[in-house]
Parts: C-alpha cells; structure tokens; sequence
DNA sequence: TGTACATCAGTGAACGCGCGTTCACTGATGTAC
DNA sequence: TGTACATCAGTGAACGCGCGTTCACTGATGTAC
C-alpha cells in the first residue's frame, strides 16, 4: 500500500471506532487525528469535509460487508447441493462469524447512518440506501432458489423475509449494546435460522 | 395540567422530533427551544443540562412503550383465552399499530441512544438497559405460557425469542430508514408473528 | 380582606471553549529531458 | 547521471461561528397571618 493510502485507512479506522461508540457528530476531528497520529490538516488533506468521510466509511462497509456474505455463501454453496441446507449453513456460519468478533459485533456503520439521517447529505443516504436493498436483492435470489423447491408453510413476502436478515442483525446489535450482552446478536441469527428451517421444511407425509 | 409542566411536555416532543431524525448530539438547545417557543434559560429551568433532556425523554419513552404493551396484550386477552392465539393477535395489534403512525413509525429513543453509548451517562445507559430488560421479562412471560400448552417445534431460548420482538421492531425501523420505505416495519413483526405460528403450532396428528 | 413573603416559570445578555474549515507553506518522492 | 519541475502527503497557525452553560433579574401566582 502506498505511503498516502495507508493513513487514509487508519483515519478511516479510528473513525469508524468512535462514530460507532459515540455517533458521528458526536466524534470530533481533533479526537479522530489525535488517534490516527497525524495533524487536523492531515486530515482534510485526504477528506474534503466531514461529510465524505462518512461517504467514505459508507462505502468501505458496504465492500466489508458483500465480499463477507459472498464468502458465507460460497462456503455454504461447497458444503451443500440443496438451496435450503445452504441458506441454514450460511445463517449458521453467519451467527458463528459475529459471535467470535472480539468485543461483540463491529456494529453497522449503515445504522448509525440510519439515526441521523438529516445530518447527511444526499449521498451519503443514497449509499445506504442501495446497500440495504443490495442486500436485499442478495437474500431474495437464496430464498427463491428454496421456494421453488419447497413450498412455504406460510403465506409470506420473500422480499420483506430477505430484509428480515439485515433487520435481524440490526436489531440485535441493538438490543446487545443496550443490555450489554454482546451474545445476543448471534442469538438472534440463530433464531431467524430456525424460522427459515420451520418454514421451508417440508411436511412429513 | 400545570403551566410549567405544559412547557416540559412541549420541549419533550419537539426535542424527541429532532433527535429522531438527527440523533442526540447533532439537535442543538437553540434548535429545541426555537421550536418549543421558549428561550433558552427556559430550557435549562427545566432541565439541569442536556443529559437531563435525554434521561427524561428515555423515561417517558419506556412509560408509553409500557402502557402501550399493557393495552395490546389486554386486548388480546379479551379476545382469545388461548395463549398462542393471544400472542398472535398481540403480534397482529402491534402490527397494525405500527403502520397507522403517521409518517411511520416514530422511532426508538432507546435505540438512538444505544448507539451514542459513550455520550452519556451511567444514568442514562442504566435507564436505557432496565427498559429492555423490562420488555424481555413481560414477553418471555407471554411465550412461556404458550409453551407449557405447545411444546415448541425448535430447541429455542424463549429469552432470546422474547428478545425478538424487541430487535424485530428497532431492526425494521432502520430497514424503513434507510430504504425509505415506512411499511417494512410492521412487515417484519407479521413476519415475528409467523415465526411464533409455525413456532408453537400443533403437528397435524 | 390586605399585606408580606415565597415559589414558579421563565427572560436576556454574556461567557468561553471546541468545533469544522482554510490557507500559506514544506519536505519527500516521482517524472521528463 | 544530473537537473528542473510537478505532485504527493502532509504541517502549523489562525479563523469565526455555534454550542452548552451561567447568572442576575422579573412578573405572575400561591400561601401565611
């Protein structure tokens, strides 16, 4: 990596540490270049505001995050031929994934975004926009390959179900940094997993 | 009501509007009181500092939060004696709730101030982590009768699964926000209900 | 019923500090001839 | 291979504005005697 691209990402990184402990108005550029060991003008040498900062953490998430799932379901894919075997391995490797991250879940930098949705500009909520609905679109085509295969045992949105695997991490990260048990998120993986196995499982004739 | 405390409640929910749609540290006292129709001083003759503002707004949210669930769960009981379809009608209640807020549903405070963890303090995280506790208590109540009747049909922690309903809703919220599409929320809780149906629901013998 | 005092619900002006941003400058590295 | 110039990756000092907070004061209402 170049000279200039390596401190770019350790901005990138002490920013992305702070926002999601204290929110992104709430992190200060003072703070973020005292912890990156470079001066404040360092800083808007590689951002042009604050605002493409957040872009840029945005950004770097959504890539994190897609070649993470590529990886689940590539895996999930080598380990089995049948599309509902690979959505419950997946899920099952997706619960372990977040519950070996040391010190709980990252946290979703697309949530924070979420929150304070007014404080960005138009780009910024566009790329979060399209992650979500890239994700989506993710889950949906996993969820078609089963349902054409086995029927649901209830009437439901296969589009409203792929939301629910972002919605269910969401939520969970939530509810363990409320708590403070740093568990639950892959808990509640594990739950939307035995959902998927309830509803696509066929009858027993 | 009281003169003075007329006032509170107005700051109350313009502040909670803000913040909703700004987060915490990015709605400034200037900003509140602006559109409360006070000055400034006036704010702080009624809140000590803004952490007061927040512990306030948390502790108003759980009390709402909480005699909404009463009434859901004491219609449901007026209408079924069965406790699995006293969940699901509870489940449908809170569904329909959810989609008749105007302008969607209004948001967490508790969320919001999950991720702005380190912003503030003991009082206010221990006020945020009580609230969820709370609810986790009340729906494990509810699970817990259903299933000394329904043997689940998964090996599930009724903890986690009381947990859900919490994380389904906050996790939909920031599925509604980001997409921008208000009526996922209430879709992902009829989904939770369908999870609960196939959950409990007796084998065909 | 009138008076004195206390409390309630604020006002208005001022404060200093920290924030995001700018700008002129610089030393190290890369490139053309 | 040496020189001139350009670009990269920053530095250091200064900026003004908005923020949360304080403080002395006030007019309206409530209470004791």
């Amino acid at each position: 990596m170049a000279r200039g691209s390596e401190t770019r990402t350790r901005i990138l990184d002490v920013a992305q540490d702070s926002i999601l402990a204290k929110g992104f108005e709430a992190t200060s550029i003072d703070e973020i270049v005292a912890n990156a060991e470079i001066t404040k003008s360092g800083f808007f040498y590689h951002f042009k505001d604050k605002n493409a900062l957040a872009r840029a953490l945005i950004d770097r998430y959504i890539l994190v995050e897609d070649t993470l799932f590529d990886d689940l379901l590539g895996r999930a894919n080598e380990l089995s031929e049948d599309p509902l075997q690979v959505a419950l391995i997946a899920l099952k490797l997706l619960a372990e994934l977040i519950e070996d991250m040391p010190g709980g879940h990252p946290g979703c930098v697309v949530a924070t975004a979420a929150y304070q949705d007014r404080l960005f500009n138009k780009d910024v909520r566009d790329a979060n926009r399209r992650a979500v609905l890239g994700w989506r679109k993710r889950f949906r085509a996993v969820f078609d390959d089963i349902a054409t295969l086995y029927p649901p045992n209830d009437q439901i949105d296969l589009d409203h179900l792929a939301d629910m695997v972002s919605g269910v991490v969401e939520g969970g990260i939530i509810i363990s940094r409320a708590t403070g048990q740093p568990e639950i998120t892959s808990k509640q993986v594990l739950l939307l997993r035995s959902y998927v196995k309830l509803l696509f499982r066929p009858k027993i004739q």
